[in-house]
DNA sequence: CGCTTTTGACCAGCGC
DNA sequence: GCGCTGGTCAAAAGCG
């Protein structure tokens, strides 16, 4: 995957102090106008391309899982569908209403052996285990950052990919979202913002009906991920403190003259 | 010293 | 009942 470097910020320290000409600002804004064009076709390919890649894991996962519904499926496999899927298939945290299992596939460096995968809250490992199925570890998480909160979550290494990390996470938090509340000392929490660029992550929890209608899904993942990174860049405060310095300094700019 | 990680032991569920 | 497997516990080790 190529580097996410956009350079999304706005400039609007536009005015030098001697230049007062309208024309000159109104120049120097459709330059502005014009880089952001730019940055923004530049993010709409990309998320283009994770669409692309969003629906073509989804098919293979789809595959695998009509291969695997052949033969004969694990105990473990019962218990999860019973418990998660009376009908076909998991719960979802998109939406963050009723969680119970999802699944989140993580791409790592393939020299990162590590097993954490950054996703804003704090864990902590109580366990380890080799699976049958697959000579990766599991290992075991648990929230730590609330003492009652009752989240597991567990990490593997993918079969078919190994620097593809298998996060499997089990119940919901019953505590707020902590953002920049980090600890030197402490290598598997992190803020909501510094997660995504490092890894991109393909949220794969299956769709409600096995039949998948990928063509008409484009549209709706596009929508999805707009939406999310959207959410995510109006919660970050700093970012809304920044936007409102910029707004509010150029308005006065443009009241001084 | 307190917290986290590691890892072997233990437990429970399931199939045979 | 036995063996296999996944999940959890808890003591020891590591780290700041």
């Amino acid at each position: 995957m190529e580097p996410t470097c956009v350079d999304t910020s706005l400039n609007l320290n536009l005015v030098p102090s001697q230049e007062t000409d309208v024309a000159m600002v109104a120049k120097v804004l459709v330059e502005e106008l014009e880089r952001l064009s730019n940055e923004n076709k530049k993010l709409t390919e990309r998320l283009n391309l994770m669409c692309d890649n969003y629906i073509a894991l989804q098919k293979h996962l789809n595959e695998f899982k009509s291969q695997e519904s052949v033969t004969t499926p694990s105990r473990k496999r019962k218990i999860e569908c019973t418990e998660s899927c009376t009908t076909t298939k998991e719960e979802t945290f998109i939406d963050n209403a009723s969680p119970k299992i999802s699944k989140v596939l993580v791409r790592t460096d393939a020299s990162n052996t590590s097993l954490y995968v950054r996703d804003g809250y704090q864990w902590r490992k109580y366990g380890q285990k080799v699976t049958r199925d697959n000579p990766s570890p599991r290992a075991y998480f648990k929230c730590s950052f609330a003492p009652c909160c009752p989240v597991k979550k567990k990490v593997q290494r993918s079969v078919e990919d190994p620097t593809v990390l298998v996060t499997t996470y089990e119940g919901k938090h019953n505590h707020a979202h902590h953002q920049g509340q980090t600890s030197s000392s402490n290598q598997s929490e992190t803020s909501t913002h510094d997660f995504v660029p490092s890894s991109l992550a393909y949220d794969l929890v299956m769709p409600r009906k096995s039949g998948v209608d990928y063509g008409g899904q484009r549209s709706s993942i596009h929508q999805l991920l707009v939406q999310q990174l959207t959410t995510s860049l109006t919660r970050d405060h700093n970012f809304r403190t920044a936007l409102a310095t910029a707004i509010s300094g150029t308005s006065l700019d443009v009241q001084k003259r």
